[in-house]
Parts: structure tokens; C-alpha cells; sequence
DNA sequence: ACCTGAACACCGTTCAAGT
DNA sequence: ACCTGAACACCGTTCAAGT
């Protein structure tokens, strides 16, 4: 927006991703391109090769970010560890729904993913599970807690606002199920259920880990 | 591609539909342009307007198209229904992985995803599950198998081709932990994963589901 | 080291028009 | 009813250049 002035410190690769991770936050990944982004930096759509090669190592660069707020505590019992990591990870689903997805779709792995995989055996191995069961335990509490953010974003648990006017909308006729279900549908709270769906996951995870110290 | 001829029949929005499945099938999602699409077809790229208002209303009907591909059986037991239907929905998101992850994305509610809640309520319903319970199975199993599926296709269960080397280039020092389990890491197979949870979850429901025929 | 202008090959879409 | 051309406001990116 505003053209930079003379003397400034140069730019930033942080600031830069951080223009982009608010412009995405706020306008949507669609509306993100190199020029607009240059724009509200004050600064020629040309300057931002400058620091990054092409769009897409932005992007990777955007989603390496997002997923690296997810917060790793390493103070807690096992079991409270893993609890806090999926919780991290779910905020940040819920702070940055744009870019989360696109990290989902994203063909590359970026460094912060090896991280959270990193934290979730971390925890595990702390809680002496054994590897085979560690991995089969990230494996489940990340497809749990990747599959609810997207759903929550998709909108496929059917928990937004406008849900209960757009159910009683449908044909009865052709959708007589969720015309019978539909005050149950509405009446779900999101956090409840994922606490409640965590909870039992991690439970299954501690009743089959081995319960000598390791 | 070629130019239609002259007394051709006209096109339709099925012809459109399947021609840009087959291009984000093979080339991506950034790949879909009105212009490309219309020259596959052989037309104009104007004419593409005359069949949908704009870009996202033809996203809306690929969307739609790919998530109606989820067969719904009905001529089974309830958790045999459950099983197939879950099953159903992740061999959509593994023959058009780019258009599922766009589904997830989506900010609307297509109709394919009522039908699949649909599917989803009315085999729990003959499970004889009460309302609040099928409610939550329903959520159970969507959030797993959309979570499998986008972790399958983000890589973040590490079962993709190429794993093993990426594992070991990683510093050791800084990931212990995916060093240490990186043989188990490797040695997951998807599919076993993929039905020892969804049996686990199935199970899960039927043990609370009353046990008396509605 | 840091930033830019001009140019090229794209893109979605409006509008008025052709058959 | 079905399809189009021209035009407009965008877009990513290359390349050569400015300080």
C-alpha cells in the first residue's frame, strides 16, 4: 500500500510471509498473488523474487509457518503431552482455515510436519509405548485430529451457524434421516466432541503400551 | 482440442463436467483454466459461460460429481454398510485426490454431502442406533476416513514412495525420535490401517448402540 | 545487496453480437 | 438455443537494468 520510504531497512523474508499469511487469513488463498502481496508491502511485485524463487516456494514457505505455531510442550505427563499437541494443532487449523487446507493438498512435506511426527513419537516414547505401537498411535490421533480440523472447515459436521435453517430446507422425502436427526446435528458442540473423541484415543493408546518403564 | 464440427450435437454440463475431471485428474487443480477447458472441448471459452455462471459454479459441480461417485449399498447389514460406504469415500479421494481436497476446502455444503450423511444416518439407523449415538458415529467415522484420506494424500503418514530415503536424510540429532521408528514408519501398510480403524470404530459403535430392534 | 520497468504469455469475465 | 470476438482488468514470471 503505502510506497516505502527512502533509508528503510530492508525487507524480510518473516515479513514478507507474514503480509501473506494475514492477506490469506483475511481475503482467502484466492485472492493471494504476487502483486497484490507486493502491494501491501509498498514495494514492485518483482522485489518478492528476490526472496523467494517462484509463488509456490512461498506458499511452502506460508505453510511451513502456519503448521510451525503448532506448539510443542515438553514439560507434561506423556498423555497430557499428546492432549496439548493436538489441541496446538487443531487452534492452528482454526486460526489459518485457508491455509491449513492448502497444507493438506500441498505435494510437498514441509520441515514443521517432521516436527509435529517428531513431538507425537516424542510423547509416545515417553509414555513407553513401543515403536510399532507409537507410530500405529500417531498415525490415529493425526488422522483424528487432521480429519475433524477438515471436516470443521468443510463443514461436514455440520456444526456452523445457518445449519439448522439449511437442514429444514432439504427435501424430507429424499433425506428423511437427517430430517429425523437434525436437532441432534445442531445440538453437537464441536469441542466437546473433540475432547471426547481425544480422550478416547489417547485412553486406547495407553491401555495397550507396555507398563514397565522403559 | 479439435474444433467441433458443424452439426454436432450441443455440448452439456455432464460432457464439461467429466472433461475437467480429467483435467485436474491429470494435470492439477492450478491447471484448470476456462480457457484450457474449452480447448479440450473444442469450443470457446466464452461458451463455457453459457453452461455455468462462472468458475466456482462449475468447481461446485466437479465437486459434486466426485463426491456422488461415493456408492451408497443398501442391501447389507448396517456394518457392512458402514464399512463399504466408508471404504466408497476413500477410493473417491484416491482416484481424484486433487478435487477432494478441493471438496474439503470448499466454503459450501454440495448436495453429495448430504447424501453421504444421508447413507451415513439411515445405516446406523438400521443398526438400531438411537439418534444422539448415530449422530456421533457419524461424526466418528467421517472425521476418520477423511482424515485418512487427506493424510494420505498431504504424506503425512509417511507411507508414500520415497519415505525411507527422506527419513534418512534427516539430521538425526534433530529427530530422534522419526529415526529411531523410521522402520516402522516405513513398514505401515495403509490399507491394514485403514481397516483396522474403521473396524475399531465400527465396534466401538455397535457396542453402545441398544440392542433392541427399534 | 536490494529493488525495479517493460514485456510476455497467461487468466476470468462482461458485453454485445452472430447463427 | 447455442456459440463467439473483442476488450478489460487481472495474473506469474523472465530479463535486463538501476542504485
Amino acid at each position: 500500500m503505502m510506497p516505502r520510504t527512502k533509508g528503510q531497512a530492508p525487507l524480510t523474508r518473516e515479513q514478507i510471509i507474514r503480509a501473506a499469511m494475514q492477506l490469506v487469513d483475511d481475503e482467502g488463498m484466492e485472492k493471494l498473488s504476487m502483486r497484490r502481496l507486493a502491494d501491501t508491502l509498498g514495494v514492485k511485485p518483482m522485489t518478492l523474487y528476490y526472496y523467494f524463487e517462484d509463488k509456490s516456494a512461498l506458499l511452502y514457505a506460508i505453510i511451513d509457518a502456519v503448521l510451525a505455531e503448532c506448539v510443542v510442550a515438553s514439560e507434561d505427563s506423556w498423555d497430557n503431552r499428546l492432549r496439548s499437541l493436538c489441541r496446538s494443532l487443531r487452534g492452528v487449523a482454526r486460526r489459518h482455515p485457508a491455509i491449513f487446507v492448502a497444507a493438506m493438498s500441498y505435494e510437498q512435506t514441509v520441515p514443521a510436519d517432521f516436527a509435529i511426527a517428531e513431538a507425537f513419537l516424542d510423547a509416545l516414547s515417553a509414555g513407553a509405548v513401543p515403536p510399532d505401537k507409537a507410530v500405529r498411535g500417531y498415525h490415529t490421533l493425526i488422522t483424528f485430529v487432521t480429519g475433524f480440523a477438515v471436516d470443521e472447515i468443510a463443514g461436514l459436521l455440520f456444526t456452523f451457524d445457518g445449519t439448522q435453517t439449511m437442514l429444514d430446507a432439504l427435501p424430507t422425502e429424499r433425506f428423511p434421516q437427517l430430517h429425523r436427526h437434525r436437532q441432534y446435528l445442531t445440538a453437537a458442540d464441536p469441542d466437546q466432541e473433540f475432547e471426547y473423541g481425544l480422550n478416547a484415543l489417547i485412553d486406547g493408546i495407553g491401555a495397550e503400551r507396555q507398563e514397565q518403564n522403559s
